[in-house]
DNA sequence: TCAGTATTTTGAACATGTTCAAATACAAGC
DNA sequence: GCTTGTATTTGAACATGTTCAAAATACTGA
């Protein structure tokens, strides 16, 4: 694993072989196979590792945090943080959006990760004092989810210096994000609200199209 | 190429071999490298194609749509018409995100057809009587470019019998996009304006960072 | 100490995308 | 019809992720 880790940090996920990773750890290329399933695998388990090392350092520093902003930048701040010696290892992750693919983000492999992942929005939410119509405040962990993974996905491949881009992009996003959340208990925005609700109920839940409302076919 | 779809969609793409390939067309296989580059190519070669043809198709169709709501339809919906026989071969195209990769929708590679495609939205806008804040205003076609690419992105992997999720997904974000753009000249949304306008300056321009304003490193 | 079993290690073999030197087909000029 | 240069075709060879049967090693209980 840590062989592995090296080259691929010196060499890049896509250019390392699996006999550069052997030969690096000292055995024969079979032995790789004996502990890791593939070389998916190998980012896998670094995945893995990667999400228990931030739930206790991230336990520890959202105690003192109350507010959904503050916490929010600490989540992902954390992620930035840890991420960042391995941030080309990472797009090896990211890179595939098929949920059929056992690297991406969204399948059923990575699905324990994704769950513990989770948990630090539902935690966020949890007593911020963010009060949601009721049709949406169920999904917005799982909304505060998906944006952070939109973020690391912009910062993995944002090539500008020291990841200036990805800086601007956390910061007005969120700013954004939480001036929506302000903002959506105003009359105006009932409409809206109705709508996302519909649209994430279509889009979350299993059972939603059975009694979702007809549209032109 | 018509062995290859062929084989794509009898056998889907990743279990499709080059060889299998080149036997269904009667040569060698050597020879499918002769006219594709590679296996890559072959999908782009589709992707191509598919985007001249949706052209011709879509210029006489939006000749009598004067509505951006209209126009937005009239294009979102010829892409899922016109690639519905070939949904599973799409994953092919749009499972890459990585801008590196030849076959990321934002590639160098793809850059020809992708410029072609955001044609489209800049005349959809045009002449729409779309009005938004000038910060605003020149990312419009881009951000609906991206919002058809996140769309077709859901269809492909949409599991729902039809699709049916996406149909609700493509209604429901269509009608709060236009609402939010009927929205955005409200004195009450200007922070959120001015958040959105330097956002887009980061994200799309190439020297906004040399101007953006301050932030905590 | 040792036979027997379980675990680990090995390297050859396989599948598949890709390359390439050689063979073949073809067209133009005479 | 022959020559010559270009375009096309071929199939073997290569790189790399992966598998697997056999060998080596470690471990266990008597």
């Amino acid at each position: 694993m840590d062989a592995a880790l090296g080259v691929f940090r010196e060499h890049g996920f896509e250019r390392t072989t699996m006999r550069q990773i052997a030969v690096e750890a000292g055995v024969a290329t079979g032995a790789a196979y004996y502990y890791f399933d593939s070389k998916d695998a190998l980012v896998m388990a670094f995945y893995g590792r990667a999400q228990e090392e931030m739930r206790t350092d991230l336990e520890a520093k959202l105690v003192c945090c109350k507010t959904l902003e503050a916490r929010l930048r600490t989540i992902i701040a954390e992620k930035f943080e840890y991420f960042a010696p391995n941030r080309g290892l990472l797009g090896a992750l990211s890179a595939h959006i098929d949920p059929e693919h056992p690297l991406s983000p969204f399948s059923e492999e990575t699905k324990p990760i994704r769950d513990a992942d989770l948990k630090f929005f539902e935690a966020a939410v949890k007593d911020s004092g963010v009060k949601l119509p009721r049709e949406i405040q169920p999904y917005l962990p799982r909304l505060l989810w998906m944006y952070q993974m939109g973020l690391i996905l912009f910062w993995v491949y944002d090539r500008s210096p020291g990841q200036r881009r990805t800086e601007v992009l956390f910061d007005h996003t969120l700013k954004m994000l939480l001036l929506t959340l302000r903002l959506a208990g105003i009359p105006l925005l009932r409409p809206m609200n109705r709508l996302a609700g519909e649209l994430l109920r279509a889009a979350f839940e299993d059972d939603a199209l059975d009694h979702a409302p007809g549209l032109p076919r």
